[in-house]
DNA sequence: CTGAAAGCGCTAACAT
DNA sequence: ATGTTAGCGCTTTCAG
């Protein structure tokens, strides 16, 4: 019941070790000149009494927090959940804490999560943004001078270090692969918000989706195909989105016989949707998603992906920012280069073209 | 290049408003009286200048940092992703943030995160304790008068709000459809450490995995049978664990027909050290995971699980976590009843006792 | 309703 | 090496 418990700070353990407040905390804080014989006084003093420095009045006065902010569109999705750990691990071994923010998704929601966090001082902001053109907030960062670092995706008119992986070799090989199976119409879902229908790659930026597209059409073009834009989908949100594009996709003249998942939602409701469609993977159509997760082998078929190495690639990011932070030259950022995983889930195009069931 | 950047403070925006600091301050923080007109003109003052805040400044006057420290083993572990999601949902809702420390289900780096999370004054708690009798760290917070919710597992000995499924009841009718499909020999694998193979309910406490065991047995007490203390396998912490552990039961006498992962992480291992034994779900050998996500309904055979509603469990203890905080009554702790669902991995028992493959 | 001044707990000059 | 004195930017008495 006893409210607030008045803690010990360090004119109490200067008091008691009788020294002065400021000897105390130089003891404490290991910053100054301290004798021996005061230093073990003062850590005596702070055992017997119970002493915790308190970090928000260090950070008060230091004027640094020690602490990243990290945005996220959703820490429910693994491939967040990966990344994350990977930050929080390296921020934790340079003794930084995370503070973490999901936006859903949602500008708005980014918007108010970035300047929260700036006011609560933290040191540096690693954010996963959700559009590639809304800018005004992260540069807002820069300019208080608080170091940034983007994830994933970068944003156009940033000058800022962006940590991604490196899609479109990958995304070549995976077509190839398609295309050596007699496939050509292939699809590709990605939640990457748009406003109007996909036309060209322009209409991307020079976001990873972007390069995953450039693979795909490189890989086409040297088959002397062309990418058909209408296959080529934006705003695959959630289930409604992705069962709305299927059924646009599949009531075409020509459907697609192969579908990419930008992500690991994407697959799992596209699994869903054809399942439902009844249409096997890979005899009616073949299916290619973008990361690699564990479960993906334990399907049936095991599903082929294109891995990326987020673990790293999160710790790289936390690691480049505390970098900065330290006033310490950064080295070129390492490529991460996606990665083909060939399992079971590309092949071979059949006659028979796959008619929407339902 | 320019350094430090000195942000606008109430100082800076009072001058420019023509009103005293304290007037200023009350005017931007919303708390004491301000007429209308001083109220506006500080307000355009603030715009003009672009002011924002000092949380940390603010936390330091108040006592109160308006976040919680959220501490759980592995962010990285979906079912954590999602417990995090609902935290941090509820703590954004109610205008707080979330400081996310991982320990990697290891009690040293537990404590240690307690302490600085205390440190970094965070208004309350929640932690996913890796140990449950280790209570040190965790009485530290309560007698500090700081808030403190458990989350998925109890400690012993501390008088706190514990958020957590109730298994006894999922877990029975799970064993009772195996043993009506011929099961009687059922293992079950946890993470949990334990010192010494398990010999009583005892050796469990009063944790989560207790009462999954204890409703096994008593499905098992009203077939007639009894639990074999050598089928319950703690300390199920990693591939290697776990491959070792299906070694020793394998190569039991009688081995057993049906396994229950404790979680997803057990669960996905195993599937892999069975597809490597060649054994098959469900005709060689049963399986029942806790946990429900996505995938398992798209492995073959789809998992049988026990699901628990983890995001909506992430919610409530954020939420009464911030009850706590508002010194407002809490209402008993909603039932969070775990749920068997029923799907393909639960096969009848075969006459052909399943030998190790290797 | 407004203003002056004290203080949260620490670090950082500046002396000694 | 040690002590003294100012702050950091905000909230909070306490007067008026």
């Amino acid at each position: 019941m006893s409210e607030p418990i008045r803690r010990c700070t360090v004119a109490d353990v200067a008091r008691e070790a009788k020294v002065s407040k400021a000897q105390a905390a130089r003891a404490l804080g290991g910053y100054g000149a301290v004798s021996e014989e005061v230093a073990s006084r003062v850590q005596t003093a702070a055992r017997r009494l119970g002493y915790r420095p308190n970090e928000l009045a260090r950070s008060m006065s230091t004027g640094r927090s020690r602490s990243l902010g990290v945005v996220v569109g959703d820490i429910e999705n693994p491939h967040f959940g990966l990344a994350t750990r990977g930050i929080s691990d390296a921020a934790r071994q340079a003794g930084y804490h995370v503070i973490l923010a999901n936006t859903d998704e949602n500008p708005e929601t980014e918007r108010n999560a970035v300047r929260v966090l700036m006011d609560k001082r933290v040191d540096g902001l690693i954010v996963a943004p959700c559009r590639s053109n809304d800018n005004a907030h992260l540069q807002e960062v820069i300019n208080a001078g608080r170091a940034l670092v983007l994830f994933d995706r970068m944003v156009a008119g940033l000058e800022v270090e962006v940590i991604s992986a490196r899609f479109e070799r990958a995304a070549e090989r995976a077509t190839q692969r398609l295309i050596a199976q007699g496939h050509h119409r292939i699809a590709y879902l990605t939640s990457l918000r748009l406003e109007r229908p996909y036309e060209r790659l322009t209409d991307l930026g020079s976001s990873p989706v972007a390069q995953r597209v450039a693979g795909m059409q490189r890989a086409l073009a040297q088959a002397g195909q062309v990418l058909d834009p209408g296959l080529v989908r934006a705003n695959a949100t959630n289930r409604e989105a992705i069962a709305r594009i299927c059924d646009e996709l599949f009531s075409r003249p020509s459907p697609p016989t192969a579908l990419m998942a930008s992500d690991n939602l994407i697959a799992l409701d596209l699994l869903r949707e054809l399942k439902r469609r009844g249409l096997e993977i890979p005899r009616d159509i073949s299916l290619v998603m973008y990361d690699d997760f564990p479960w993906t082998e334990l399907v049936t078929p095991a599903l082929t992906v294109i891995a990326q190495p987020v673990y790293a690639m999160g710790h790289e990011a936390a690691n480049r920012l505390i970098r900065q932070l330290h006033g310490e030259a950064s080295e070129p950022i390492p490529n991460f280069d996606a990665e083909l995983i060939e399992r079971g889930s590309i092949g071979p195009v059949t006659c028979a073209t796959p008619r929407q069931g339902r």
